[in-house]
DNA sequence: TTTTTGTTAGACAAAAATGTTAAGATAAAA
DNA sequence: TTTTATCTTAACATTTTTGTCTAACAAAAA
């Protein structure tokens, strides 16, 4: 780490993270990124060295904060349903502010092999796939292969802000209309996923 | 049109919308794309010119499917219920076969701005719609937006496949498995949208 | 004050990707 | 058989993107 800190290593890092995940341009170049940041182009060499250990960083940084999420919401000591709520909060707001980290995670493994993430922690999710087969004993939930239980519920979080472009002409929405509809997909989801008493 | 069509155009639009909706490898360069098609580069030239207007096709194609598909069926003279089923079954085939379809689409238009897609009909969407607020009038689906039900419908057919190489890791899944999973939905989504009576 | 660190600017080199051209092979059509 | 449309090969030009180097400068640290 360097001795006098002025930001601007993150600062390029956090740029292309928005251009990336925010603005959905999955393929954005060393100049483009360099240009948002307001910085030269040198300096993203001077701390990245190349764009792919740039990409890489953000990569890493990605699957970190993908699967500390999942530990953190998943594994917490909570009732079965306020940590499905409190998942449902923190996982919408996420979207709304990257919208298409999941699909740039994706999209790389497509390109560069599934070897990037053959070390991805899986238990926090089976814990919570444990206590997902429970509930549906219990019939608080639909019964189901709890894989599909969570799928649904990711599906419905994610799916809507990834095709907001799309969804936004389809509906004939303003961005303001939208942000609305999204708004309310908390409660939606906790009732579709949850029996109704 | 050429006078002697010997199917290599359609050869080499066909191994792009390959490598990009069903791969998922979003920035496949001419090379990528001739050597998957076995042919040299330049019939790529011969046939399209340039690069973006390869793409441009496959933009339009893309569009055109998505826009025919929706118009099938949600126009349909068939029960809500019927129709909706269809859908899924419909929508689920496309989604294993062209997974990244979407995902391409939303991906220029964050590049290229959102001008290329001002001509999206919505027509057959929102005659859907009305039929699914009487549905909920008539109480078979829960009282919500419309536009959350296709919102919900939507998701819950295509996320789970565009986040694929994610929930094999993450459930430690086969390809095989997986598909099995994947061949379940179809009734999982009909349970969850509609009431179970 | 001198040195170090962070950073910029500019020029340039190298590589990658795209696009062009000309010549020729092939096979079907005329 | 000649022609023509299709497609390849190979060479090359252009553009885009990436990466490197050097000199310089400002601000903080020593």
């Amino acid at each position: 780490m360097p001795i006098k800190n002025t930001g601007t290593e993150q600062l390029i890092k956090d740029t292309a993270k928005r251009l990336i995940f925010t603005e959905g341009k999955l393929h954005a170049t060393t100049q483009e990124i360099a240009d948002a940041a307001g910085v030269n182009r040198t300096a993203l060499h001077y701390y990245y060295r190349s764009r792919d250990l740039l990409i890489a960083a953000i990569f890493q940084d990605a699957m970190q904060d993908l699967s500390q999420r999942l530990n953190e919401c998943m594994t917490a000591p909570e009732s079965f349903k306020t940590k499905t709520e409190n998942i449902i909060a923190l996982f919408l707001r996420h979207m709304i502010a990257f919208p298409y980290q999941e699909t740039f995670l994706v999209t790389e493994i497509n390109t560069l092999g599934t070897k990037l993430i053959d070390n991805i922690q899986s238990n926090p999710v089976k814990s919570y796939l444990k206590e997902a087969a429970e509930e549906m004993e219990k019939g608080t939930i639909e019964k189901m292969n709890p894989a599909h239980f969570l799928m649904n519920l990711f599906s419905l979080l994610s799916y809507p802000l990834i095709m907001a472009p799309l969804y936004k002409k389809l509906f004939r929405l303003s961005g303001k209309d939208f942000k609305a509809l999204i708004d309310e997909r908390a409660k939606i989801i906790i009732r579709l996923l949850f029996k109704s008493q």
